[in-house]
RNA sequence: CGGGGUGUAGCGUAGCCUGGUAUCGCGCUUGCUUUGGGAGCAAGAGGCCGGAGGUUCGAAUCCUCUCACCCCGACCA
């Protein structure tokens, strides 16, 4: 058995094996605040590259980006029924102003609000509650607003990425003049989600519609993208909401319609978050850590120079400096390991950080004016050697290694779906430990014994997939 | 909020029962030899033993209080 770069694996702790390589891959460690984390620059840079090709997206849709508060007046939250209900047990809530020294020297809280803000939860009451007055007629509408920013829901468990009290995110809220429009614009929005996560993250993501108790408070329809992490449990990485009128009736979104008579509008919003790179870990990292889908590959291509003694160094860097250029002139994000750490340990940390391809660069390569890549995709001592006239191939190896992580997530993914046809198939299934997820007619589900086997197994209804299954299917599986 | 744990160097730990100079590994620093599958040797640096109080000649160790964190449930992108 060859030595694994995380202990334990995937099969020994899978929990454990997953902070392992977070920790291993420096993306981000826990912060002095439970719950809390701090994203390190090779985790921010993944989280960048995932914003910079998302937004791309959303403005070639017309979405333009803005930004609200972070604090909420609370009574905001409460003109919402359903709303309320959803997040006021994960507020926190500020009350105070300042502070102020107290009889033991200590700081304390002065300085009472007379009404308390809160922490965003999700903005959709401020923005309501201002772009009601951004809206007058239809010739406002429609109004797609997006925003970069952090949230905060007080977590009863936290775990980083997959679950943290404060997360980043986008959030986009769109208003329309009809229902069709805003429901189109909801399943829009799902679909680009499914593009993204499919394309360039390689996720085996699946659409669908939430039922009504995983719906968002004060969402109509909920449609959310699940998928599948290794140890088989569901992973929701994006949800697209349809308000229906909700919002607009708590918050005044109304304008006066072509017929000359006011109407109230129709809203969507819709987010992905940091999850996604714990979504992506999960998915694909394996146990020598993490295993990056070049789209969002902070470096695509590292270049590891191996420099045995100082006479040749010279060379080497040069060599490995035209390599670097060259690849930028294919826009390929390259970098270079000028480190003095020993070649293993430079090979070893390039894959635990999951760089897609790593180019080892020693004298040979000089001399012969080739290349020796190590694919991510692939084990370890498999290398491939290209002459430098086949550096354009990389950009097709990327592209192949893309493919690798998507057909090896999917097939995995679609082993780990098993079809029941009765509540009692269900509770024999995840009585013997079963690993994924079982999908059955929804109407079966609708039932008091459902419910107990959920409760029993810890299992939910995860989503109604869009296609690719019978009608009326739902999934139900147990989730991060 | 229930149930179970843990706090000793940057990280992981031994010591605690039975009080007496702070243990080991990894990492770090310096030097030499190494480097294409996780290097070796040598010399170093680094600690209010989570905090407060108490018992004692003497506390990491015993007693009381307190704080923090982790794991399992309920909640959730």
């Amino acid at each position: 058995m060859a030595k694994t770069a995380i202990t334990p694996t995937r099969n020994q702790d899978f929990a454990e094996w997953y902070q392992q390589v977070i920790i291993a891959a420096d993306l981000a460690e826990n912060s002095p605040v439970r719950g809390c984390m701090v994203i390190k620059p090779y985790g921010y840079a993944i989280w960048e590259n995932i914003q910079r090709i998302f937004d791309a997206k959303i403005k070639k849709l017309g979405v333009e980006n803005a930004y609200f508060p972070l604090l909420i007046p609370l009574e905001f939250l409460s003109k919402e029924a359903e709303h309320i209900d959803g997040f006021a047990k994960e507020c926190a809530v500020i009350t105070h102003h300042r502070l102020k020294k107290g009889p033991d020297g200590k700081l304390v809280p002065d300085g009472e609000l007379q009404s308390p803000y809160i922490i965003r939860p999700t903005s959709e009451a401020i923005i309501g509650n201002v772009i009601s007055k951004w809206i007058n007629t239809y010739r406002d509408l429609p109004l797609k607003l997006n925003q970069w920013c952090n949230v905060m829901r007080w977590e009863m468990r936290p775990r980083m990425f997959l679950r943290t009290s404060e997360f980043l995110w986008q959030e986009g809220h769109t208003v329309f003049e009809t229902e069709s429009e805003a429901r189109e614009d909801a399943l829009k929005m799902l679909n680009t989600y499914y593009d993204f996560m499919t394309q360039e993250l390689a996720l085996p993501a699946i659409k669908g519609e939430k039922t009504p108790e995983e719906r968002f408070p004060g969402a109509k329809n909920t449609y959310t993208l699940e998928t599948m992490t290794q140890d088989g449990k569901a992973l929701q990485a994006g949800t697209s909401h349809y308000l229906g009128q909700s919002f607009s009736n708590a918050f005044n979104i109304k304008f006066l319609g072509r017929d000359n008579a006011q109407h109230t509008a129709y809203t969507t919003s819709w987010g992905i978050s940091t999850r996604l790179i714990g979504g992506i870990i999960m998915t694909h990292a394996d146990d020598d850590g993490l295993v990056l889908p070049p789209a969002i590959a902070p470096h695509q291509v590292v270049i590891i120079p191996l420099i045995h003694d100082a006479s040749t160094a010279n060379q080497i860097n040069a060599y490995c400096a035209d390599v670097q250029q060259a690849l930028e002139n294919l826009d390929i994000r390259t970098h270079i390991d000028a480190t003095e750490n020993s070649a293993p340990n430079k090979i070893w940390k390039w894959i635990k950080k999951g760089a897609p391809i790593r180019l080892e660069i020693g004298l040979k390569e000089v001399s012969e004016s080739k290349l020796t890549l190590g694919r991510r995709d692939k084990p370890k001592p498999e290398k491939t050697f290209l002459t430098l006239k086949q550096l354009n191939e990389i950009p097709i190896i990327l592209k192949q290694i893309e493919d690798t992580l998507r057909q090896r997530s999917i097939v995995t993914r679609d082993c780990c779906i098993q079809a029941v046809n009765s509540i009692n198939h269900l509770d024999e299934l995840f009585n013997r430990d079963f690993k994924g997820w079982a999908v059955m007619n929804k109407d079966l589900t609708d039932t008091p014994v459902f419910a107990e086997i959920a409760q029993k197994y810890s299992l939910s209804r995860r989503c109604i997939p869009q296609e690719g299954y019978p009608q009326n299917s739902v999934f139900i599986a147990k989730s991060y």
